[in-house]
DNA sequence: CTTCATTTGTTCGTATGTATC
DNA sequence: CGATACATACGAACAAATGAA
């Protein structure tokens, strides 16, 4: 038979997923906030009852969901719980199936561009009579950048992050800047060029902020369509080389970008 | 001044983390798809040059992020990358501050309004004109359900996770159904029972599918927004009541639930 | 600046549970 | 049923990073 002094697994579970757990709890019932210290490894291996190797593979699972935070030779601390593993996670999805088309790419894209629309009334509600000194300055970087060429992904980001603080809603927030996140780290492991005029996506920015301080929603709605449609249009074009079945009507736009 | 002979791990990276990035880098350069077997553990070793430890974690770093999945006994394989990892960390984000407020069960709750309200085009654009059996057929469920006093979780589950299905972005889907799974998580562990009314929130989900099987856009709107209605109102009364500033007038609500 | 204790990172060896054939 | 291959778990030891004396 079977010694019964061996430990008990419990419910087929793992033991790595209960310690996890246990340690979800201890932060829980301990009334941790983000950034309060963690018991050590030693102490949690104690209080377990489990081996070092079990506590490390369940602290591991909680530092990657950003629930802790480990440093090396510092300690753990409980963590912000960020949007992190998403942009990972999706990250690598999109750069996964880039053989059978972009549709991952795609989508990422049309939930960005989803997201800002629907906030559009908060935004708006928040920003509406106000003059954001530090808004209006990455506007004005953006063009200059565009205007010498140079693209302005910091600006763009950080422009998309403010844009949204103010609403009310941290959440909604880090997932906008979440996709932005994906949306600039698939775009180029993809391996195309962006056909996109840099000085029309600076101006776009523009246009939402101007839209948005002056409390005109259909302007606002239309300025964010106008800052995604570019990237859509490529997206929607390289997809269609994919499956080509589609005569492609000439009346799709005016022009080709430049 | 340093060694040049011993090993550099990069640039000041942890061997677990750069393992973590090989593997990927494995299974993208293998061209690998989800459900693909993946190297054995010792084979990995032998592969990167590290020590068992090491892969076991940067696998387990892999796996919360549902990039590989591990069956004990059986080997690893790639996995799907859902949004499970997103789940697991707003949830417990949800369950962290309950004590200062409501307020990232609320986020939550008006992403999800935001969601469904900015995919209003393409849900009845895919749904107008259509009779789709299995929705129908969950909305009666729910009826039934609710008229008995019994909730019907499964079921509403389903019923947005299909509403999304035929819309051609399988990330909305699967966000959609993550904050779902957030929200029902979130609720029942902060301790407060529902006062909704499961009649009112049954009923609101036939709304929705008959608005966009009649491509209603803006009856869409307004049943969707009916359909979270209920749930903002108490969040907004609890909140409220953590600032107890407001006599609460009766007027609340006609009913308690039953 | 150096020394030292603390804490996490890494490795190895061994034993055990589990799934497949 | 047994045999094999695999993941899981434990414990001990050493390495590396951090911070304080």
């Amino acid at each position: 038979m079977s010694k019964s002094t061996e430990p008990d697994i419990g419910a087929s579970q793992t033991r790595r997923s209960t310690t996890a757990e246990q340690i979800k709890q201890l932060i829980l019932l301990s009334g941790l906030h983000p950034g309060d210290a963690i018991p050590t490894e030693p102490e949690l291996c104690q209080r377990l009852g489990v081996s070092r190797s079990s506590v490390r593979e369940a602290i591991r699972t909680l530092a990657t969901l950003d629930i802790v935070d480990v440093r090396h030779g510092h300690g753990t601390t409980v963590g912000k719980m960020s949007l992190t593993p998403l942009v990972e996670t999706l990250v690598f999805r999109g750069v996964l199936a880039p053989g059978d088309d972009l549709a991952a790419l795609r989508e990422v894209v049309e939930m960005r561009s989803a997201f800002d629309l629907a906030l559009t009334d908060r935004v708006v509600d928040a920003h509406q009579g106000k003059d954001s000194q530090s808004l209006a300055c990455l506007v004005e970087k953006m063009r200059q950048n565009a205007s010498r060429g140079q693209t302005f992904l910091a600006e763009d980001r950080q422009f998309h992050a403010e844009l949204l603080a103010p609403i009310g809603n941290q959440l909604a927030g880090q997932l906008v800047t979440a996709f932005w996140d994906i949306h600039t780290a698939v775009l180029p492991r993809l391996g195309l060029a962006l056909p996109v005029d840099l000085r029309k996506t600076a101006h776009a920015h523009g246009d939402i902020l101007d839209a948005a301080q002056s409390g005109d929603r259909d302007a606002y709605r239309l300025a964010v369509i106008d800052h995604y449609e570019p990237l859509i249009r490529m997206l929607e074009a390289k997809t269609r080389k994919t499956a080509p079945a589609d005569p492609m009507p000439s009346a799709a736009g005016p022009d080709a970008d430049g």
